[in-house]
DNA sequence: GTCTATATGTTGATAGAC
DNA sequence: GTCTATCAACATATAGAC
């Protein structure tokens, strides 16, 4: 799967240009790799700098603190991830006028991407997915991280899914996406117990198979517990 | 709520009986609780050492290396759970007999005695809950303590659905598992994140609301992809 | 079982030469 | 921008006295 960006985004990744990489951009690399799988406390400035293949003392020259490496390999795809999703919510509400979307039609033009992104030829792209799944589950990075840059998305989808379900009660809508956001970080770590757990029927390398599953999964389940229930 | 254990459960769990706690159990409860809040790597020895009010020599002494430590701080509630689920699945087969349960009757009785421990008096479980989520989500940790003791009652699981749903393909009952799996495991690592999102309107450490909410979603979610589809 | 003392390595961060 | 050299702080782990 090749990811295709608009010129603007690939200018904002300086590797995808030609030519030599900055060593900025190495050490990015190298960073986002180390700490999607191990996390934060998990590396060390010194393997970030032997990954990238640079010395030490240029990763507090570029980024200073190691708080700040982290969040600027945070930021760095977080912005583009945000558009590419963005547009696809804005063309299946586009597709569906006059009308609304199904809810199944909103949640696919929100998790599809993510399937497009996490399953990548970049292997950048792929740590970065890791990376956010660690955030979102991390209570140190989550409330700081998470707000500022994949919010502001979720709002909108709040927004459409009580104009598309006008008698669900607000923190039905909320716990549905809390619900739907575990499935997929997890589903995004690639953890590999699902490759123990299934004795190899089942690999957590294969995202896009299991978020196109997701998908109806969490359709289902939102429309189950956000319609009228004449009990109530 | 009060977790009720059983004497043998109470028995594995020193703290409860009467009298001063030994010291194994108080590092034990800190490293429990700085793991669950911190991870493995942004803990050390000595401020586990520091918060249970003993000497560091003291860590090496009863559990050798960290990364036993760690293990063991896993190991101590990890039985009990499992018996308080297995239970809990036992009881409701036996209620459905000489019939099945019902999907969602299924997932309850998976799901409702965490709420019962998440929520428990007992903040040393509120901290396990938070920590089982940290292993699940870790690469490192996942694949090998999961398997170890989780697994088992997965697998029961996964039987009973088949029997329950039985033109299912396997495939997507593991799928269905991880899932429901990823939205438990958000749940439990009580983020804060849902309530900065929701502006307070819901609150990550309400997790019985959650997972309440959470069976009828996943019960939906798992029929929804199981079921046989004609264009098939 | 519990402490003191210490060995040995690693960490993040910086100052200053080039 | 990049490297060498170095720092103080902290890490895990252990040996041996009581």
């Amino acid at each position: 799967m090749r990811l295709i960006l608009t010129a603007q985004q690939r200018k904002a990744i300086p590797e995808l240009t030609n030519g030599p990489k900055p060593r900025k951009e190495l050490i990015l690399d190298a960073a986002e790799d180390l700490f999607s799988k191990w996390g934060y406390d998990g590396v060390s400035l010194r393997q970030i700098a032997t990954l990238a293949h640079v010395d030490v003392a240029l990763l507090n020259y570029h980024f200073g603190k190691k708080r700040n490496l982290f969040e600027e390999v945070f930021k760095r795809r977080a912005q583009i991830i945000h558009d590419i999703r963005e547009e696809a919510l804005t063309d299946c509400l586009t597709q569906a006028e006059p009308g609304l979307p199904t809810v199944e039609q909103l949640i696919a033009s929100l998790l599809l991407p993510l399937a497009d992104i996490a399953e990548s030829d970049d292997p950048g792209w792929q740590n970065y997915c890791a990376l956010v799944a660690y955030v979102n589950n991390s209570r140190e990075w989550g409330k700081i991280m998470m707000p500022k840059y994949f919010d502001p998305l979720v709002q909108r989808l709040v927004k459409v899914l009580q104009a598309i379900i006008p008698d669900a009660p607000e923190e039905k809508i909320y716990w549905s996406h809390e619900l739907m956001s575990g499935a997929v970080m997890l589903v995004l770590s690639r953890t590999g117990r699902i490759d123990i757990l299934s004795q190899g029927l089942c690999k957590s390398s294969e995202v896009r198979t299991a978020i196109e599953l997701m998908i109806p999964f969490c359709a289902a389940g939102i429309q189950e517990i956000c319609k009228k229930k004449p009990e109530e």
